[in-house]
DNA sequence: AGCACGCCGACT
DNA sequence: GTCGGCGTGCTC
């Protein structure tokens, strides 16, 4: 007897076993999917993970549906990554599976209700109504889907009506299972087999003259064609250069006297011109470049501190080159794909086509394509851009992982599971092929600086930008002063309107950085002081002035905004605080003769909508762009000289350990954008507190303090780098439910963690947004001290967690867990 | 996670 | 009376 143990791809720790016949064991290996059924009703994808003889003690195994690959679609090195995944972020092998695999990848079965031939309407089985409407569909229809049918008789619950017509024989069922990839053929032509010699092609195109003179001029055509190039012709290609229809081009194929035939194409093809040369390196890259060489001789992590517009892509490159000279491939994983078409089009200009790029909002079938190039470790794929996910991806053959812009939090997947950091696991992935890790950034963040002094990661800096160029002028304007001296324009001071001013009548660019989307995100009453709250989620609704709606920005709710306060009826309501929207109309204002543009979350929306936007301030076509921290992302704008941040503080005052590091992050970054080319940049921060010393250390460029700041702080109240936090979130539509609960798992852990670790449990405690979706929420935080085993305090949660879920009363609460949560 | 099964309120 | 609501338990 064989078996196989699969994975599925559902948040299960356990693996299923299933028979298989001999044969089948025999040509089964880890990595293959086969489809298997699951439950009473399901086909689902899973991944094999062992081929083995052991039969189940306790159980009978079912047989599989099918196999549905010749050779593994993952590879080794990648499913040990999975399995460090699963087991560091507490989750199941089956969600990381889930989450890497291209949606093509994971088929899921369809019940189809097809009609029985052999079924014949007489008077002895009548049907009731619902009955007959099916019934007659499936005249017309050879088959029905589930939702179909369900629209049909107008019901959802279609089970017993099934159930029925399958006792009478008027139907049966089937399950099936489609194949979502479909390669993509392109049409080529030649002449057919009877025509290649001169002697008949003659013969042919005397026979055509007369008659078919358009017959007689494709034949012509594609035989000067084929005279000029030993490649392939399209059919495409062909009907434009003679200028026939596709019905002549029919006809010929149908007389044989051309022949039509298919080749898989890519979908995705690189459309660039001529390869560029490399770029000389400056002496500061170059020196850049050879130290990060040395350390890689001897050390597999290193991080390059490189202001920014210090031209840290220059070295990426240099160190791609090297890579892929020695066969080897290049992850360059990148923090929002979507921000960076600059890039990508430099890589490829030096590249060409050996650059992949892999991303959410490619099609399933592109990505499946860029998957199976990096499975076969095709040239294609051997330099591959992508975000977070692409860290899942079947690398053979890693040489390199570049993680630039390192310090950003989006590299840390918050929800679903697998809650990974792309980082992290990025140094885990490169440790599997022993290939060598560089972590880019101009502002590092606290973890990865720390690392760097404990020996942990080597430090490479560039403290000069490309062209020598000046660091931006970063100026602190005080808001609060200008309040009171009355020289506010709705949320502009008058040094900063002035600033404007200089940098518009220069024909220069400017950007503003507001951190909030909407118009405001309060709508108070002046009477009652009621705001209308989010009737889903325990926030108020943010005032979005375009549509005139009331929005909430977790749960997308919208309404029309009323004239009246909802609970008094006065009709005098005021907005406070301020986002994006409220300072692009306050710009229309004072600006009535500018562009003005905004990019923000609202405006960004769909495949095309950053692109857009982006391109258009490139040209020049938009003056001022108002936006949010989508603004920060490694654009590279020639002609912006202006940078302004509308308010440092909300940034400063945010509920969480890692606020003043990412005030600092943020208006650095945000300031890079400013004074790219020769003249120096500018940048006004308006501030409540100008004399904050985040804000001050930003301003002066001052990393070092910040961080040794920092670094203290954390040290004392034990965050990150000297504690690892795990944070397990609570969730239930019953608020008393959520409270037991959590107080009941908080109490296990002190009775496990309090007697002989130095483990601190905070919580439970409702976070600041304590409903969301009409779920309640209550976090524990759990701080590991840095000398402690992580495997053993997740160990001792699992079992927890195990015995949590035998209490029949808390089962329904949801449970998240949130290792090194951010 | 899905999905079936089973027990309860609100409508044809 | 059925329809569909949700809680519970299981999936090789």
């Amino acid at each position: 007897m064989h078996f196989i143990d699969v994975v599925l791809p559902i948040p299960l720790e356990k693996t299923f076993t299933y028979v298989v016949s001999e044969k089948e064991a025999s040509f089964l290996k880890t990595g293959m999917r086969v489809a298997v059924p699951f439950g009473k009703t399901k086909i689902y994808t899973a991944l094999v993970y062992r081929v083995h003889q052991t039969l189940p003690e306790t159980y009978v195994p079912k047989e599989i549906d099918q196999i549905l690959d010749e050779a593994p679609i993952i590879s080794e090195k990648q499913l040990k990554e999975w399995e460090w995944i699963a087991s560091y972020y507490m989750c199941s092998l089956g969600e990381v599976f889930k989450a890497a695999v291209p949606s093509a990848f994971l088929l899921e079965s369809e019940t189809l209700i097809l009609k029985n031939e052999s079924f014949n309407i007489g008077e002895e089985n009548s049907l009731a109504d619902d009955e007959w409407l099916v019934y007659e569909a499936l005249q017309h229809q050879s088959m029905l889907k589930v939702q179909e049918v369900s629209s049909i008789i107008d019901r959802k619950n279609i089970l017993p009506v099934l159930k029925r017509l399958l006792e009478k024989n008027v139907i049966h069922l089937k399950e099936e299972v489609y194949e979502q990839y479909k390669p993509k053929l392109v049409r080529y032509i030649k002449l057919g087999n009877a025509y290649t010699s001169d002697e008949k092609l003659s013969e042919l195109l005397a026979s055509l003259s007369n008659r078919a003179h358009k017959q007689r001029e494709v034949i012509m055509t594609l035989f000067s064609m084929e005279a000029t190039t030993n490649k392939p012709i399209k059919v495409k290609d062909l009907e434009e250069k003679s200028g026939a229809s596709s019905a002549v081009v029919k006809t010929l194929i149908e007389k044989n006297i051309l022949e039509e035939y298919h080749l898989q194409q890519d979908r995705i093809q690189y459309e660039g011109d001529k390869v560029s040369s490399l770029k000389d390196l400056n002496e500061y890259q170059a020196s850049a470049l050879t130290k990060i060489n040395n350390h890689f001789k001897t050390d597999e992590v290193v991080l390059l501190h490189g202001v920014t517009s210090s031209g840290k892509t220059e070295v990426y490159v240099k160190l791609i080159e090297k890579v892929i000279n020695e066969g080897k491939q290049v992850l360059y994983l990148l923090p929002e794909i979507a921000l960076t078409t600059q890039l990508i089009k430099r890589l490829q200009d030096y590249f060409g086509e050996k650059v992949s790029v892999y991303h959410s909002k490619y099609s399933v079938n592109e990505r499946v394509e860029v998957w199976n190039n990096i499975l076969k470790s095709v040239s294609k794929a051997q330099i591959v851009i992508g975000a977070r996910s692409a860290v899942l991806l079947p690398f053979s053959n890693l040489g390199l992982v570049i993680v630039d812009e390192e310090h950003e939090v989006s590299f840390k997947q918050f929800d679903p599971a697998p809650r990974y950091h792309a980082r992290d696991t990025a140094i885990v992935l490169a440790s599997l092929h022993k290939a060598k890790t560089l972590l880019g950034t101009a502002t590092p963040s606290i973890e990865s600086f720390y690392n760097t002094k404990i020996g942990k990661y080597k430090l490479v800096e560039i403290n000069r930008r490309y062209g020598n160029v000046l660091m931006p002028d970063i100026e602190l304007t005080d808001i609060k002063e200008k309040h009171r001296k009355k020289r506010m324009t709705g949320h502009f001071s008058d040094r900063l309107i002035e600033a404007m001013q200089e940098a518009i009548e220069e024909g220069e660019q400017i950007i503003l950085f507001q951190n909030r989307r909407g118009y405001a995100p309060i709508l108070e009453c002046n009477t009652c002081g009621h705001s209308p709250q989010c009737p889903n989620c325990d926030v108020s609704l943010t005032y979005h002035q375009y549509k005139n709606q009331l929005r909430c920005h977790y749960c997308g709710y919208a309404m029309a905004k009323q004239l009246a306060c909802g609970a008094c009826g006065s009709s005098e309501l005021d907005t406070k605080g301020f986002g994006t929207e409220q300072i692009e109309a306050e710009l229309k204002e004072i600006f009535p003769k500018l562009k003005i543009g905004r990019m923000d979350s609202d405006t960004t929306r769909g495949k095309y909508g950053y692109e857009k936007i982006i391109t258009a301030f490139e040209q020049q076509e938009i003056d001022i762009l108002v936006g949010t921290q989508m603004l920060t992302k490694g654009l590279d704008f020639r002609n912006v000289s202006l940078v302004g941040v509308m308010n440092a503080d909300n940034l400063l005052n945010f509920p969480d350990f890692r606020a003043h590091e990412r005030s600092f992050q943020l208006i650095q970054q945000v300031s890079g954008r400013a004074g790219r080319t020769k003249k120096r940049g500018k940048v006004i921060i308006q501030t409540y507190n100008p004399f904050h010393q985040v804000l001050q250390q930003a301003s002066l460029n001052r990393y070092e303090e910040l961080f040794t700041d920092q670094v203290n702080e954390r040290r004392q109240f034990k965050y990150p780098p000297f504690t690892r936090i795990i944070k397990i979130v609570f969730k239930n539509k019953d608020y008393n439910k959520v409270n037991e609960a959590s107080s009941w798992y908080a109490k296990a852990l002190h009775t496990v963690f309090d007697s002989y670790t130095k483990t601190e449990i905070l919580g439970p405690e409702f976070p600041p947004v304590s409903r969301i979706r009409n779920e309640y929420l209550k976090n524990i935080v759990i701080k590991v001290p840095q000398n402690q085993s992580t495997k053993q305090t997740k160990d001792a949660l699992r079992k927890i967690d195990k015995t949590f879920n035998a209490i029949a009363a808390y089962r329904s609460v949801r449970i998240i867990y949130n290792v090194d949560a951010y």
